[in-house]
DNA sequence: TAAAGCATGTAAGAGGTTACATGATTGG
DNA sequence: CCAATCATGTAACCTCTTACATGCTTTA
């Protein structure tokens, strides 16, 4: 999930490690330490994925490669999360705009009907615990779960609509000139 | 967090491992593997937290020992999450009817502050993504997110109402009777 | 009597955190 | 010039997952 979310932001354009990290939190997306940031950047490195550019001052800018990008385009497609599921889809929700505009109501969609099984399983839960006596504060726990996961859905739907109309958003270019320089 | 789930729903009674696992899972707290739910009842039981009992038939039903429901309430009360907020609370939301009434109300007010300390973030979040011209779906991630801590705490105000009028839920007993069978 | 589900367990590894070490740069 | 912040990195550890091994019990 790293892994995404560095090559997403990478894909606006240069970044370092400090920078990195900074723009996740600022954003609310994900809260990692340094200890995950720089072990993925070498690891990514690793895989040229990305590359690391002429230090400017004592900063250590990797930009996405060619590469990185491909890998970035199949990782948004990638729908079999089973784990994290929630923050997984957020990360992909974020970097929408890099997909493929045909694809993104598929996307879109694939997530709703998961979202609709829960809901079920969610209802289950509640039904379960009405019967079954639980106390108040249970209840108030799987009761809240539903309602939350219906809004989630209703909310999706927003998104599909607006993903049919919005024309596709537009794209920086990523094989033509990228500054050298990391930007402060 | 495995280790309050486990001991939570051991202090409702003797329980073995799957069935640990199921009623987790059915309740929509916690999707924990096998490979983590047994080590956590050898690890409980190292620290004398809970006992296994006489195995009935091929299953080896655990048991809470008193010192084992005094570290639970001492996990109940313990607000100093960093990781993992949203999935502690909601854990201890789930067992808050073990915890000392005069307490609840505590427990739940420090966890309105935090989500307000949230809330402003994912507003200033948004004002960032909102000015500095985000694409349509970071926005709508932003968007998003600040809604739901919205309704977060405006639930939270419920619960906190609900448990300023509510008698206190009538507990389990603990010291005295309990069977030395696991249920079926 | 075979398949499905129940039940317990282990080993390897993924993917993080915390704590630490180190040092440059900037602002008051 | 001192403190705060910027910046990179490593090592030990934690918690959980996946994959595997093993065998009992119920049901069609």
């Amino acid at each position: 999930m790293l892994d995404l979310a560095v090559l997403g932001i990478l894909r606006r354009g240069p970044r370092h490690g400090y920078d990195v990290k900074r723009q996740l939190a600022e954003l609310g997306w994900l809260r990692v330490s340094f200890g995950a940031v720089y072990p993925a950047l070498r690891r990514l490195e690793r895989r040229g994925l990305i590359e690391a550019m002429h230090p400017t001052s004592r900063r250590k800018a990797y930009r996405l490669t060619a590469a990185g990008a491909q890998t970035l385009d199949a990782m948004l497609l990638d729908d079999s999360d089973e784990m994290e599921e929630d923050r997984r889809f957020a990360m992909r929700l974020a970097f929408l705009g890099y997909v493929d505009p045909e694809r993104r109501i598929g996307i879109l969609k694939r997530r709703r009907t998961r979202l609709v099984a829960r809901l079920a399983e969610a209802r289950l839960a509640l039904r379960r615990a009405a019967t079954s006596g639980s106390d108040a504060y249970t209840l108030a726990l799987v009761r809240h779960n539903v309602r939350t996961v219906e809004a989630d859905v209703s909310w999706l739907d927003e998104l599909i609509t607006l993903a049919r109309t919005e024309p596709p958003v537009s794209e920086l270019p990523l094989t033509t000139v990228l500054p050298d320089q990391a930007p402060t």
